[in-house]
DNA sequence: TGTTTACTTCATTTTGAATTGAACTAGCAC
DNA sequence: GTGCTAGTTCAATTCAAAATGAAGTAAACA
């Protein structure tokens, strides 16, 4: 994943390391590996990264070097910082991952849940339509899932609550 | 999704949007669209549904049913039950969503934040022989890391407790 | 024993998302 | 202005996961 150049290999290695452990968190939550690698090369380095710095040490593509900075820009993710000496831009990461995360969570989740409830709605409408036996066995069932829905709404403010922690 | 054959519209509208419920709910989850399917409609269904009624209402080939039954038998989020009359084996679903949520979020997660704690202990190691200077902005990095990781595992269970409600 | 039906297996195909790279634009130096 | 460097855009490609379907197995029946 990272490729070497001129760092010291004591360097390079840290920079695999907590690389690898972005993309692999990244995998769990659907999150597109080369964004995780950017973020993560970032994050390794004391020092602010300029674009050519990023695409060299992960060896992507111009393209997905800029599309990648640009995602995690919008979302906060790394901040833009400029020297005077050197026109080109440098990246930090903005380590408040904690509004990251809340704001990932929320985007997955809220539309998620509106879907789900709508579902839901329609679906209180079509077991009436049923014959009254299978009315009866699907109510039940149909119960079942809006408990559940409303359970999963209530743990969403449960955990960003205890992020904060 | 599905498909209609010989019942009722108004079942089939019903079962069409249990359906679309579980299979929206699996896309957030990361769980392949068939098997949430096969889930929803044997769900829908009043009466436990054989093999050829899966394949038949859900437009799936053979092969796919076969798979997606035997992932959820093992999951245990389905249920064989024989009917004497009739050797072909009738599938029902496993109510206790709960059990199999649970069950689903260790499999996701224990592993990767068994993987984590390794990782992040590596790190620990290799930040040791970082040049000082990046020790001292790359330690304080890692700790950061480090408590998130700790907080997230100490979430898991949390979320266990509150879905028993 | 041969035939049919019901399902399984797994190599191949499909699909959809991530990545690339070539064409393009913007700013800068000369 | 022309040429250069740095970055963006988006159509084309690649890749991995999911779905298919053909060949295979097993049980049931004649």
């Amino acid at each position: 994943m990272v490729v070497a150049g001129a760092r010291a290999p004591q360097t390079v290695a840290f920079e695999s390391d907590v690389v690898d452990f972005f993309v692999s968190a990244a995998e769990l939550l659907g999150v597109p590996k080369s964004l995780a690698a950017i973020y993560g090369i970032v994050f390794a380095s004391p020092v602010p990264l300029s674009f050519a710095d990023i695409g060299a040490r992960l060896d992507l593509s111009k393209g997905s070097v800029s599309q990648g900075l640009r995602a995690l820009r919008e979302v906060g993710a790394i901040q833009e910082v400029s020297k005077p000496t050197d026109p080109a831009e440098l990246f930090t990461p903005d380590l408040e991952l904690r509004r990251l995360i809340e704001r990932y969570l929320s985007s997955r989740l809220d539309p998620q849940l509106k879907g789900g409830r709508d579902r839901l709605g329609a679906l209180e409408a079509r077991v009436a339509l049923l014959p009254a036996a299978d009315r009866r066995l699907l109510g039940p069932r149909l119960k079942k899932l809006q408990s559940w829905h409303t359970r999963t709404r209530a743990l969403l403010p449960l955990i960003k609550t205890f992020l904060k922690i």
